[in-house]
Parts: C-alpha cells; sequence; structure tokens
DNA sequence: TTCCGTCACGAAAACGTTTTCGTGTTAAAA
DNA sequence: TTTTAACACGAAAACGTTTTCGTGACGGAA
C-alpha cells in the first residue's frame, strides 16, 4: 500500500528543496531544464497529483459547490442535480449535495456543515417547512459572509440572490388555455395549498386563463390539497379526495394538476369512474417526470426543463465565484416551460 | 459582509494566543475559567466556526465520501443516494458526487478528481462501460493508496473490496417461480446481453426456475436486449422488438423482465396485441421503480430495497474508515430482495 | 581586478487548525 | 528563605501547497 506521495517527499529524494519540486511541476522559467526533467519524470513515475485539501486551504477556494434539496428521489431534483453536475464537472467544480427531507432544521444543518470551508456556493431550492415558517435567516447569513446562493424552483422574494425558476404562472395558463381551446367547460384545478410558492403560481395561471377566456371560477372545482400529507405512501387519501372533487361536480371535462401524481391519479379515478380520457375529460399535469411519458394513456404535461435549470443555476453560480463576487446585482433567469402533448388530451 | 472569523482574529481581539484560544473553545483545563468564558462569548458572539478545510488537512481527514454512479436520474440510484447520504449524515459525513454517466472515461476522472485529497473513501456502482471494458486500473490503483471502496450491486470479482448487492439469482428465481406456481407455461424472459452483471444473474435466476420446475427452456422465449441502446428515449424500438417476441410465440403466458422499463413496455405491447394483463399473461419486473407502482395495471416486482443498500454501503465504507482500515478483509453483504404482488399477477 | 546581472535554487510565509512542549508566575511546602 | 509544584499561557511544528523574496555562484563587462 502506496500513499500519496507529497511535494516533500520528492524533494527528500531528489535531494532538493521543496519550491523547486513545486516550480519544476509548475514548468516554471526559474529552474532549470535539468532539474525540471528529472522532477517532472519522478512525478510521473510516482503518480504524483497535488492534494485538494492543501490547495483549496492555500487557495482559499474549494472548487466544490453545494446543492441542497428537499429531496433525491424524485424526478424533477435528480434532474436538475445531473444539470448541475454536469456543467459543474465541465468548469473543474466538485458537487456536494445535502438533502433536506422538507425539513428546516435539516436544511440549516447542513448548511452549516457545508458553509464552514467545505464549499465555495450554494445552489438550493427551499424545504416546503422553510416555506411555511418563512424563516430564512440562515441564507442571510450565509450571503452575508460572502458565500453566493443561487436558488431554483422553490424560491422567496426575501433572499437576495440569483434564482432560476420556472414561469410557473405562464406554464399553467398556457395549459390551462390549451384545455379551453379543446373545449373543455369545466375545468378542475389539483392543487396544494398556497406556501409552497410553485403550486400558488399554477393556480394563478389557471386562474389568468379562466378569466381571460370568460370562464367563471367555481370554487368547488378547486381542490386544495395538504402538501404536508405524503400521498405517495398514501395513494388512497389522495384518491378518496379526487373522487370526492369528481362526485360533487359531475360535468367536469377538464382537468389541470400542479403536479404529476395528481394528475395521474386524477386519470386514474376518472377512469374508474366510467370517464374516458380525453374524449370526456382531458388532463394535463405539471412536471418532468417518468411517469406522465409511460402511463396509459400517456400525460399531457408542462416540461420545466430541470437539467437546463440546473446547469443554468450552476453557470451563474460559477460565473459569479469566478468573477470574485464582485457583481454585485442578482439576477433571476426564467426558463420557460412546454406543453408537452401527448394522449390525455386532444 | 463579514468575513468568516478565524482563531487567529479572535486570538488578536483578545490579545492572547491562537493556542489559547483553540485550547478555550475546546474546553482545556490548562485555559482558566475566566479566559475560557471571554473566548466562548466572543467566539459565540462572532458565530465561529472551525474551518472544515484546515481541519481535514491536519487531520488527513475529511469525513466526505464519493460516491460514484453511472446516472442520477433513475430510481434505484437516485434511492441509493438517499441512503448515503442519510447514514453518512447521522455519522458526520458529507457526500459528493460524481457521474460517469456509463463512460469509463468519466468515471476515471472523476474518480481522480476525488481521490486527490478531497474525501476519505469511495462508494461506487461501475459503468456499463467499465464493464464491457474490464478495465478496472482505477480501482486498483484507488485501494492501493490506501482509499477504501465499497461496490454496490453493478460489482465484479476482480476488485477486492467490500461490496453491497442484491441477491439477482434469488430475487429472479422467485419471480419466475411465482409465475410458474400461477400456472404460467410459457414465460418470456426479457433480459440484458450479459456483460452486465445483474443483468447475466437475473437470467441465471430465471434458468433455474425454469429448470427446478421441470420447465423446459425455449431459446424463442429470450429476448437479450443491447443494454447500449437508450430505451428510454427510443420507445419504440424497444416496443417493436417485445412486439417480435410477442408475434413469434403467441403462447406467451408470462414475462419475466430484468428492468422496469422492459416490464411496463411488455404490458402495454400485450395490451396493443388484446392480452389481458394478468387474465392472459402475468408479468413481473425487476425494479425500485415508480411506474410499476402507478401503471394500470400495476407491476408485480422484485423491489431491491435500493435505499437500504446505500444505507449497507455507507455503513460498510464508514465502519472501515473509523477502524482506520485496520481491518483487511471484505465482506459482500447480500440485501434480500423481495416480490412485492400487485395486479400485473394473479 | 572589480562590478553587475543572470541563473538556479532555497528559505520562509501563508492558508486555519490542533497539539506538544516550554516557560514565567505564583503559591505552597520545606 | 529557598525549592517545588501547579497554573496559565505562548511558541512552534505539522498537515501540503504556492509564491515572494533572498542569495550564492558564475560569467561577462568595465
Amino acid at each position: 500500500m502506496k500513499r500519496k506521495v507529497t511535494l516533500k517527499q520528492i524533494a527528500k529524494e531528489l535531494d532538493v528543496s521543496i519550491s523547486t519540486v513545486s516550480k519544476a511541476l509548475r514548468n516554471s522559467v526559474e529552474i532549470s531544464e535539468d532539474t525540471k526533467q528529472k522532477v517532472q519524470a519522478f512525478a510521473k513515475l510516482y503518480n504524483y497529483k497535488p492534494n485538494n485539501i492543501a490547495l483549496s486551504l492555500k487557495n482559499r477556494k474549494t472548487n466544490t459547490i453545494g446543492i441542497i434539496i428537499p429531496e433525491i428521489v424524485h424526478h424533477f431534483f435528480s434532474k436538475v442535480i445531473r444539470g448541475v453536475e454536469l456543467v459543474a464537472n465541465q468548469r473543474g467544480y466538485n458537487v456536494i449535495i445535502g438533502l433536506s427531507n422538507e425539513s428546516f432544521a435539516k436544511e440549516v444543518i447542513n448548511m452549516e456543515m457545508l458553509a464552514n470551508g467545505s464549499i465555495d456556493g450554494f445552489i438550493i431550492s427551499l424545504s416546503k417547512e422553510t416555506l411555511q415558517l418563512q424563516d430564512y435567516h440562515h441564507f442571510n447569513e450565509t450571503i452575508n459572509q460572502g458565500m453566493p446562493i443561487v436558488m431554483f424552483d422553490r424560491v422567496v422574494n426575501e433572499i437576495q440572490c440569483d434564482k432560476v425558476i420556472v414561469d410557473d404562472f405562464e406554464g399553467a395558463k398556457n395549459a390551462v388555455e390549451k384545455l379551453i381551446k379543446n373545449e373543455c367547460k369545466h375545468i378542475a384545478l389539483i392543487t396544494t395549498k398556497d406556501y409552497v410558492s410553485v403550486g400558488r403560481l399554477r393556480t394563478q395561471g389557471y386562474l389568468e386563463a379562466l378569466k381571460t377566456h370568460g370562464q367563471d371560477l367555481k370554487a368547488e372545482l378547486i381542490l386544495k390539497l395538504d402538501d404536508n400529507v405524503d400521498y405517495e405512501v398514501n395513494l388512497d387519501a389522495l384518491e378518496k379526495e379526487i373522487e370526492q372533487l369528481f362526485k360533487s361536480n359531475s360535468k367536469i371535462d377538464g382537468i389541470f394538476a400542479v403536479n404529476e401524481l395528481y394528475a395521474l391519479t386524477a386519470m386514474r379515478v376518472a377512469g374508474r369512474l366510467g370517464f374516458r380520457v380525453p374524449d370526456d375529460i382531458q388532463v394535463i399535469g405539471f412536471t418532468d417526470g417518468v411517469l406522465s411519458k409511460h402511463s396509459t394513456p400517456s400525460l399531457s404535461t408542462v416540461s420545466q426543463h430541470a437539467q437546463l435549470m440546473g446547469e443554468k443555476a450552476a453557470g451563474l453560480l460559477i460565473d459569479k465565484l469566478e468573477n470574485d463576487h464582485e457583481d454585485e446585482t442578482y439576477q433571476t433567469q426564467i426558463i420557460a416551460s412546454e406543453l408537452i402533448e401527448r394522449e390525455s388530451t386532444k
């Protein structure tokens, strides 16, 4: 077992100073050709690679970015990570992940753990609990210490930083307009409670589309679900809620759901109740998920371009890092969503 | 913008030495109560936290583990990561990710990038290309330098290290036996080419089950797909292959597929060809996926307990790290798979 | 011969810690 | 009064780099 070789060891072996070795390896003009050759050959032989930690300490720069997300077993977030990793790698950065698990406390802990020198900057999507509590001190403190943050998807105005979001409002509006254009007269909305910013915006998009096209808003067509319930493990409850929606509104002919699971479950419940999709009821979801593509019928959906969001976020962060934060202005990049039409709409 | 405060700054401010500050903060008996109080109060006020990088350099221990996987937008792998992150966090470690994207070169690059001091050990699942090339030098070099590796799922005998695998053979055998018990007489296998170890083992499980129960093996019932084709983006091609399988074997009444996508697609194709699932054809997949649960009919499947695999892998790695690698023996932990019966089987 | 400039290299500081060892002061013991 | 021990603290090394600055040797110019 050969431990990694250091400059010091090379220096000793070759009977020169550490400085000489370092310079020789970096091809400094200060060092004679002879010595350079000798040192470089030796280094190659022993597969010398500079120690990253030492470099980080010296340069006060880790070339690592931290990404904190609520959940990783989630198509959207894993695609974002892929985007982040892609450009991070291209630009010589590593990616370290922290999962908040939708918990405020874990978000704070994770950030504190990483903020003490382990990384150069953060990419973050807020946990639901943080959104509820509206406690953003940990972000502001981090920013105050000179560590840049880029937020994506679940963002919040109270924090001054770069942001990457999808046009939730427009995306939802387009989706609902599509349903209207397809002659749906009674479009239901399945959404979350308002504290999740994206849910709120998508709800507003729905409202706006109705308003624009002169459909009146019927409160009984809106189902607001408690997003704290994990319907992924509690599917029955979700189905009951949706079934209730159908039963008290027999004329529903269109559904816009703010995420994939809601949309899919709505389709299934509709089918069970004897409705045909898309003939009787058309459905559009909001997501980057894998379910939409593979369900039968496949689900029309508003794609968020998650990977692109990750790429943009990483790009923004690294730009800021390499400009030495000199740019004190913050930008919000909006990624255009895209309506992907599949079998659940006409 | 207040930069993070260091020991040196505290020392200067309080007019004591750096050593004194360090000791005071660690509650050393060498320091008087008075001084301790003063220092600790000051540190708290300025929110002093030791710099991780400096600690890493000093202790030659980063408390970070690297996980290298072929793909992150994948239910199985993201669940593994969740498991890894869970126990890593519990035990005070961070997790840094590298994506090989199924490429040998990227796997090597990623490992080299991390092996130079950034992490204490690796958790890895091999890329397909690595499995094909059978070039494992980067693993052996890493291990030789004293950095422990734990492999999971896609492992290989040539590398001496701890491993965590699922009982692919048994899992497949059980699944096929379930089909046999449910009176399937013509069970087809949809699998990958043999270089992916897990595909090979599952295939063997299928063969073994047939043999045990006296069914003869019909080569035309086995569909070996080229796993290099990304059928996720090339669904049509996959459907065609499977359709071909059905058409040339009209008596198929059971299907065992080595992953979720194959199983799901088989169900869909079967449906299109007029077969009813599970009445005419029963289907079992192999996966930890989300598709199985939400498809209609929902898919019976062999669960791999991905998160548990991640937890075990992290546990093994950290154990080895904290025993100072003194334990020179390697173990292979086998996670029992579990047949989850849903609607696609009787 | 003297001076100066170039060449090739080494010493040392710095990044932020922890820890070992040394040392000056004070109080108690002889 | 002298010796000793406890106490409280500081200096310095170490982790592995990079970089600035200093310096001795040597050759050429004056």
